[in-house]
DNA sequence: ACTATTTAGTTGCATCATTCAACTATTGGA
DNA sequence: TCCAATAGTTGAATGATGCAACTAAATAGT
């Protein structure tokens, strides 16, 4: 008999997992994955990513110019506050961050279709809960 | 209105940070947290670790490394089979596991605390279901 | 209005984890 | 017995990250 405790680490790190053999197949590194799917939401600065990602300034600062290098996204400085660096998505980006998402989709429709029929939409509403828990929870976090 | 796709990667992200959170503010790495736990299990072989962990021999034997140091697992030689290391889990890193473990079980219980009630019997069952689904999936992966 | 302080972002340096490939030791088969 | 395959380790290169110093811009206090 298996507790909740290991169900939730032994899904939470398959999925982990997934993510990054999805994405390493490709030629993104899991960061910069979750930063095109960020920017998919719209424009962020620098420092709003970093906390978002939680990563240092320095770290997303490099991330960014990864990204940039491809052209998948662009800087603009800040029209009130010249000190503010905008980052968003160009069209190339846009498509970039469609593709990965799709993959995400497939991979996780795989584990669904897993899943007795009868059982899911129980299971899609417990997904939904345990997302808005687990928000909850993080915005309090400021350890470290 | 979210999706069943954005609910599972923003639960397990954020999972995932908590991990690397709880785990930051001691002393170990993500992956030697990981080793740690699956140590637990009993003994096991470098390669069957590296495989379960997703990573190469030779990252798995400085993971492993850097536990022996901080003697936390021991090697010994496997006795029909003289290539074999067998790592297993000292007295210490026994503790170690266990009081990692603790800290893990300290989070998901914040989450779920946060769900109403009523519906944990729904969402402890939904996430067996959600662990099962994965690990079937997961037998069949060997991209890369 | 002038200066000092704070804030946003970038960059250099050091560190750590990881992969790849070469290497050693051991096993098993022709 | 010798050769190929296997298990694990190690060196070199790469890449991601944190920290701290730095630049530029905004803001507060006088």
């Amino acid at each position: 008999m298996s507790s909740v405790v290991e169900d939730v680490i032994a899904f939470c790190r398959m999925f982990s997992s997934f993510e990054r053999e999805e994405i390493c197949c490709g030629t993104v590194s899991p960061a910069q994955c979750v930063l095109l799917q960020t920017l998919t939401e719209g424009e962020w600065d620098v420092s709003a990513l970093a906390s978002h990602a939680r990563v240092t300034k320095g770290a997303m600062t490099r991330l960014i110019d990864g990204l940039e290098k491809r052209d998948w996204v662009t800087r603009t400085k800040g029209e009130d506050d010249a000190r503010r660096v905008l980052v968003s998505l160009t069209p190339a980006g846009t498509k970039e961050a469609k593709r990965l998402h799709r993959l995400t989709e497939r991979s996780i429709a795989t584990i669904l279709n897993r899943i007795p029929e009868s059982n899911r939409p129980e299971v899609i509403r417990s997904l939904n809960l345990l997302r808005t828990a687990a928000e909850q929870t993080r915005t309090q976090l400021d350890c470290c």
